[in-house]
DNA sequence: TGTACATCAGTGAACGCGCGTTCACTGATGTAC
DNA sequence: TGTACATCAGTGAACGCGCGTTCACTGATGTAC
């Protein structure tokens, strides 16, 4: 019996992101093809653009969601370790452990970074996609920026490093650390750069000598 | 007048090459068409088939050529900094900032990373590519471990860390700093993270101590 | 409650273009005798 | 020194396929009167 569901736009919508986001990140944006796609959603091309006027739309549609998503999952993040501890310093490094232990608990290798993707493909994309991109990044970095500025406050820096740079560098051994896991295949590479750089925000901000 | 210059196939072989190289990392693999290639370099499609059975074998050829040019660079590095240093820390330092300083001296913001460019296109390319890649990593690795191993006989780390994560740090930093500067297109960036990998190696093998 | 119209979420066929690949042929250079 | 042949480094035309995009049409649902 063919199954007569009711036709909800946003259900398909979203149906072609989730597809769309699996195989950008596996074979890059230009060899994924909207055939595939729809074939995977069991619609047509007309369908398609009913969605999407064209390709690049879908482009930024798709890193709109996953920086809108990404955001979601910092703010729940830090949510919970503050919930746990007051202290701003000991706050993030639980939450670093959290996301460490969130990356190593992920059923298949990588999570793989859209923006990242998205920039090894650059010129592809319109203004709009690339500038939104950069967006994605300059939000972690504010985010860890504050973060840090607190913790300055209550624990003066033992080791003289830019507290911006230190921001970046989370995003840095995110993004490379996803590409180490998927190259050597091996996950555990990806929560281990985390809890490296844990190590380091600790010394950065408590020092080295034994307690 | 038209030149007739000597035609000699290692040459446009490594025309190709070059070109292949910049287009890869702008675009990605999948949006590098040979027709662009051949027009950039002044043969026929034949003349391109003649040096490189399909397009996967350019693929690997060009990963090849990336690593092994890439091993000579970190060889020299490290003997030029040995030479003005025989202390391995010192030197490892010195290294250090002599890369950073490399970085940042590039005229175009970004070298790129054709391993993260290939890891982002994973499966367009045959098994030999991606093997290809990992170990290009773990080559990474094993370069800089041994030098970590050197280096805790003589200063005993202050900071336990694990050295083969401490090595692919340097990786990951590399690749996901040139993903930040691109998108950013802010070309301060990676040679900033690799200062601040500098710092936590440091703080690593010396402490936070003021000496 | 019934009819008219508008909107939503598609269908399905057609399009032209550019892509990777093949192949028969060629003209210059190198080597053997 | 001259000739015969082989190899190198291509040319140039043709191929079929799949891609992104367009467009006229449709059938179900929602809304107004």
């Amino acid at each position: 019996m063919t199954e007569t569901r009711p036709r909800r736009g946003s259900e398909t919508r979203t149906g072609i992101l989730d597809q769309a986001e699996t195989a950008v990140l596996e074979k890059g944006f230009a060899a994924t093809s909207i055939e595939e796609l729809i074939t995977a959603v069991g619609i047509t091309k007309g369908g398609f653009f009913y969605h999407f006027k064209d390709k690049s739309e879908l482009a930024q549609a798709l890193l709109q969601r996953y920086i809108d998503r990404e955001n979601e999952l910092f703010v729940d993040l830090f949510a919970r370790a503050d919930e746990l501890n007051e202290d701003p310093l000991h706050g993030f490094l639980v939450a670093l452990k959290l996301l460490a232990e969130m990356m190593a608990d992920l059923p298949n290798a990588h999570p793989g970074c859209l923006v990242a993707s998205v920039c090894y493909q650059d010129q592809l994309f319109k203004r709009e996609v690339r500038d939104l991109n950069a967006v994605g990044i300059l939000g972690w970095r504010r985010r860890f920026r504050t973060r840090f500025d607190l913790i300055a406050e209550r624990y003066p820096p033992r080791i003289e490093v830019d507290l911006d740079h230190l921001a970046d560098m989370l995003a840095a051994l995110a993004d490379g650390g996803i590409i180490l896991s998927k190259v050597t295949k091996d996950k555990t590479l990806l929560p281990a750069q985390f809890m490296l750089y844990r190590d380091f925000v600790r010394a950065v901000f408590l020092g080295t000598d034994p307690t």
